[in-house]
DNA sequence: AAATTATTTAGCTATTTAGCTAAAAAGACT
DNA sequence: AGTCTTTTTAGCTAAATAGCTAAATAATTT
């Protein structure tokens, strides 16, 4: 279970314009499923996400959007994998499913009172 | 539907501690529903929730509370009703709902991925 | 009308954040 | 070895944030 401090960190991560554009674009941009682990590890499509192709959907310098990754990073809700010279970048479904459940828990908990 | 300028900012306000407690505290004081609409406006209990009362479970000045109170309700998780020179706070629930609602979504829609 | 209670506003400071450019690091390719 | 690609680190600046105290506002009570 998330405990308190991860969940702030995760709210903290998205409660950034410019990351929360991101974390959508990794969740939704249709080339995210770069190295899921239920494939061969050497089945990497071609536009799989790393770092310089999600910052093409950017007007950021790219150094801003490898920081802004790696707050998302750090609050576990993507993976960044390196393989070769690339990171590729998935997000951490595990994490948003517990985050999504937490909200699910609160809401009808709540019911309750 | 919440948009994402309001995703943003529920997350901007639960991603620092402070405010996180704040709500918790809301959600889950027990003292929460002092005046919801179900009941008889003045039905109010005693230790209904006011900003003074939250104040007292944090070391932070009262100021600095109130500051956090107001950010909480302008990304609209709570609400604030004014009742003589008091001030009621309770969650506000179908927002909540509804961000748990896009999680729960997120997670469902990326499974077909 | 004066005092008390509840809350917000104003104005300050220290810290953090989000952006930038330039340079470094780590691999792969020729 | 040298070059190209991909990403991170360093170091900077401007703006935002989170805390404080003091003062203002609004309503109630005495």
């Amino acid at each position: 279970m998330l405990n308190m401090e991860q969940k702030v960190k995760i709210f903290k991560a998205l409660g950034n314009e410019t990351r929360f554009k991101i974390f959508k674009n990794i969740f939704t941009g249709g080339y995210a499923c770069s190295i899921d682990n239920t494939k061969p590890k050497d089945d990497i499509i071609a536009q799989a996400t790393c770092v310089t192709t999600i910052a093409e959907h950017f007007d950021f310098a790219l150094p801003t959007i490898s920081r802004h990754l790696k707050e998302l990073r750090d609050a576990d809700i993507i993976t960044m994998t390196k393989k070769s010279n690339k990171i590729y970048i998935e997000p951490n479904l595990d994490i948003v499913k517990e985050l999504s459940e937490c909200f699910t828990k609160l809401v009808d908990d709540y019911k309750l009172i």
